[in-house]
DNA sequence: CTGCATCCGCAAGGATACTG
DNA sequence: CAGTATCCTTGCGGATGCAG
């Protein structure tokens, strides 16, 4: 199947299917966390420890997104002091893969990108 | 290699990596631009008739990021009225694998996704 | 036809303080 | 420990008008 036909999953609908999953994914912890709890159970702290820069507010507001998609799995323990803990689930597991593809382009194209940039910037002499 | 391992390349270096890409192509039009010129060359207006609720603004925003990244390739013909092509570069071309990864993946899990999230706001009661 | 300039609303995300 | 509440800044993206 070439590249063409295949690009067509992309503008499918309006871009709908494309549109989605930017959203669910395309902010700026969503992938960083998915990718930390790949493969490890994990709380609250030790995941903020693990992802670092990330805020209280922005952690719980990333897991409770990814649980409402049932990507990740929050179990709550009724203990003093409380203690919660956070698992990829099966469907979750299975977004590694392609986040993995684009993140393995990102590492193999970002010399040529930032040649590009740089090149750009020096044509426009700096202006902007 | 497990896919484990490889979420490694995610967090790689605090993420710089996928955040770079992310900031890239996580834009609400980047995607459907290059998506767009796929296996096509194509001038400003038709790219904005085959891409529908885009703007001018946004329009011109993304072609310019894209070319600035090399993705895409802009040329100018000294013409009256102005006519200006844009086409995909070598690099950009690769790109439309690793984002059709991605659409596959979201086209396969919406139905598990969105009734997670029926099932996630129904418990919640609608509060919120 | 192909843009750029300007204005504006909105939502993402950071900082900080507080709570069960 | 694991959040919630509040405030604030920033930048995306839409609408409109003007220009080469």
């Amino acid at each position: 199947m070439s590249s063409y036909q295949r690009s067509c999953l992309i503008r499918g609908d309006g871009g709908r299917a494309i549109r989605g999953i930017l959203d669910r994914i395309g902010d700026k912890w969503t992938l960083l966390v998915v990718a930390t709890l790949d493969g490890d159970r994990m709380r609250f702290t030790e995941l903020q420890r693990r992802i670092p820069g990330i805020s209280q507010r922005m952690l719980t507001r990333t897991l409770r997104h990814l649980e409402r998609d049932g990507l990740v799995e929050r179990e709550v323990f009724a203990e003093v002091p409380p203690r919660v803990e956070y698992s990829l689930t099966d469907t979750g597991a299975t977004l590694i893969g392609p986040a993995v593809t684009l993140a393995e382009w990102a590492i193999e194209q970002n010399p040529t990108i930032e040649r590009s940039q740089g090149e750009y910037d020096a044509r426009r002499g700096g202006r902007d």
